[in-house]
DNA sequence: TAAAAAGTTCCAATTATTGAAACTTGGTTT
DNA sequence: AAACCAAGTTTCAATAATTGGAACTTTTTA
């Protein structure tokens, strides 16, 4: 709830600033940002003008209320396309929906948080940002567990510990000891569940994508809920969710290094 | 393409460079930046750092390059919901796009430039380019041209004059001249019509989103083929729109100032 | 109408930014 | 294998920007 106090400057103070609009979720006064700023008022003042100059923030001079700009729905749309798997995902993961007939999510690693990049839903398509964009917590999402299973000691040494381990249901893992056991569990059988971990009645099989070199770069999810599917006929999926898994890390790294051709051309 | 040149002080400076790395559309290398950059390289290099620290890049140690970071995808959402009508407008939009049976379009002015904030799409995607976070032109498209039309003079001196008039069709408006007739026009006419004008093919019916007093909110747009559909033909849609368009804009008007009735209350 | 709160500007002290240059690293050529 | 070149990274004193207390103006409330 607190700033980040990042440190990283006068850039970083003012993007704790974006964080701080963003989390209020609706246009806010100056004053209401002040009183929770560590930040005084003169300079927080300039932080707000200059964010607002620059379209990062958009202001309502009949309520006098700041909100987040339209530049960052520009920006994200580039963010979306040049960083995210979701654009090479997409034709694969359309695909799969259709095929399995449940909800897919495509998702990535946000710090210690999941961020879903795309979703999928067979019943009825939806717009981009209404989904994409969206955080989660990563120790009791399917997709969090997949990927966090196949970080390096190092990565996951920094997430771990960020992990709130809320108790949401009964099922949830709320400690780093059951949280390891469960990612090594995940490890040796190649694909992780939630098991109503996160929401009862809703359960999900993932896959991390990795690329052919073994890094992380995402996770895929089949969700449904428990009064139309259960545990082990989801887990009839995983052959076909993990040959689009595959697909995808595959292209991702094919389409992210489109120059070691040409780079070999020169060698040769 | 070159720097904006901002002058919001830093954090405008490093903000510039947020939008170097978007213009590139694939991860980029710091040679690249630092080629066509005003600033000196240790000065770029600290940007880049910053910005990096604060996942508003992303950086590919294996390849040593740049893309526009994850932080970015997660604040629009934010952005998406906050700030533009999107949300609002979500319902009344599906069923729009299910009764007219054509792609619908919802989009906003940002600067001098139509950006788009959201699209239903009922069948089959007609090869276009446009999605949410997508920006346009303003000149040549319908919802452009709808929200110009009911601007006041004071907004139009600054948007006309950054028009390219680029003429991407034989029917184009090339000229400041033949848009401002245009514009009376729709105002008359009381909607637009983009008849070829950015893609030959592509045709739509455009009306403003206005709130009760009459400020431009967004507008709505249906678009179809020269295939499917004549002009004619989509007019008759116009009245269908117009419901929609309305009651988007009494919605907003709600959402967006939710006190005013307890202020009238508490005047009276 | 008065009082209080919110929003805005000012300016000297402070602090961070700046950028030329030196240094390190990784890869390519001789 | 050594030398070379280019890209990336760090250093540090001069410079220029940020800072924030306080005063000021405008808007809202009593």
């Amino acid at each position: 709830m607190a700033a980040n106090a990042s440190g990283d400057g006068t850039v970083g103070k003012a993007l704790d600033v974006l964080d701080q609009v963003a989390a209020f979720g609706r246009p806010v006064r100056f004053a209401e940002l002040q009183a929770e700023s560590p930040f005084p008022k003169a300079t927080l003042y300039r932080f707000v003008q200059t964010l607002t100059n620059q379209g990062m923030l958009s202001f309502d001079r009949e309520r006098n209320t700041y909100a987040l700009g339209v530049r960052l729905v520009r920006l994200a749309h580039a963010a979306w396309e040049q960083s995210s798997l979701a654009p090479i995902a997409r034709d694969e993961i359309s695909r799969l929906a259709d095929d399995v007939g449940e909800t897919v999510h495509l998702a990535q690693m946000d710090h210690a948080q999941v961020l879903y990049v795309d979703k999928r839903d067979p019943e009825r398509p939806v717009a981009m940002f209404s989904q994409a964009g969206k955080v989660g917590p990563a120790y009791c999402t399917g997709v969090g567990k997949a990927m966090m299973a196949w970080l390096d000691e190092e990565s996951l040494c920094r997430i771990v510990p960020q992990q709130s381990f809320h108790r949401f249901t009964p099922k949830t893992l709320t400690n780093e000891i059951a949280l390891r056991k469960e990612l090594a569990n995940i490890r040796d059988r190649g694909f992780a569940y939630d098991d109503e971990e996160h929401e009862p009645g809703i359960i999900c099989v993932a896959l991390p994508i990795l690329s052919p070199r073994g890094r992380v770069l995402g996770a895929l999810s089949v969700t449904t809920s428990t009064a139309r599917k259960s545990l082990s006929e989801l887990e009839t999926l995983v052959p076909r969710i993990r040959l689009c898994a595959q697909s995808i890390g595959t292209e991702a790294e094919a389409w992210r290094f489109p120059d070691q051709i040409s780079k070999e051309v020169r060698t040769a």
